[in-house]
DNA sequence: AAGTCGGGGAC
DNA sequence: GTCCCAGACTT
């Protein structure tokens, strides 16, 4: 669910939102019978509200003719209503426990200005991008490694006035370098 | 491949 | 006032 809540929404909010929406809807019963109007209402200082209200109970009702769980093949889980590359990343590294990235808008800035930009405008068809993703998350501590790029990407390597001064990676990174190359002409 | 959803925080 | 956000879906 909060991976829904997440889509094209600063985590930040979500953040401040969490806990006022889990004790309303603690699970995907209580969603699939939720009033609308009431679920909208809910959800509207998120932003794409009605899209997300359908889509919530859209998932509650998939989830639910199957008894309630998630399936473990991946095919399957991306048939589901919402759920895209990214969420089922998310389902593969936190529930499953299995090296995935969430290659999301912020971590792909991150990759693009440490190693250079991708070749294509979609995320999920790019190769380059993808296996870049892929290598870098795949070890022993891939959430830990996934949490820390997001933060990154939303703390620091932001997609305004990127805080290069105070990042940890700005040694190798193409974008720092280029900016203090730049600097020096 | 491009358009759409969307309120709110940061600037 | 402008820009952008832990994407997915339709056209």
């Amino acid at each position: 669910m909060t991976e829904i809540l997440l889509q094209r929404t600063r985590a930040a909010n979500v953040a401040a939102f969490y806990d006022d929406f889990f004790s309303h809807y603690p699970d995907w019963y209580s969603l699939t019978n939720a009033d609308s109007e009431g679920l909208e209402s809910f959800l509207r200082p998120l932003g794409i509200w009605r899209r997300r209200t359908a889509t919530l109970v859209n998932l509650a009702n998939a989830i639910m003719e199957m008894d309630g769980r998630v399936p473990h093949d991946r095919v399957e889980i991306e048939k589901l209503p919402g759920v895209g590359q990214y969420v089922a990343n998310a389902i593969q590294l936190l529930a499953a426990g299995t090296p995935a990235p969430l290659l999301d808008a912020g971590m792909a800035r991150v990759l693009e200005r440490y190693f250079g930009p991708r070749t294509l405008a979609d995320i999920r068809y790019d190769k380059y991008l993808q296996d870049l993703a892929w290598r870098v998350v795949s070890c022993d501590k891939a959430i830990e490694v996934n949490w820390g790029i997001l933060d990154l990407s939303a703390v620091l390597c932001k997609n305004r006035e990127p805080l290069c001064s105070q990042c940890p990676l700005k040694k190798g990174c193409n974008y720092y370098q280029g900016n203090v190359s730049e600097r020096l002409v």
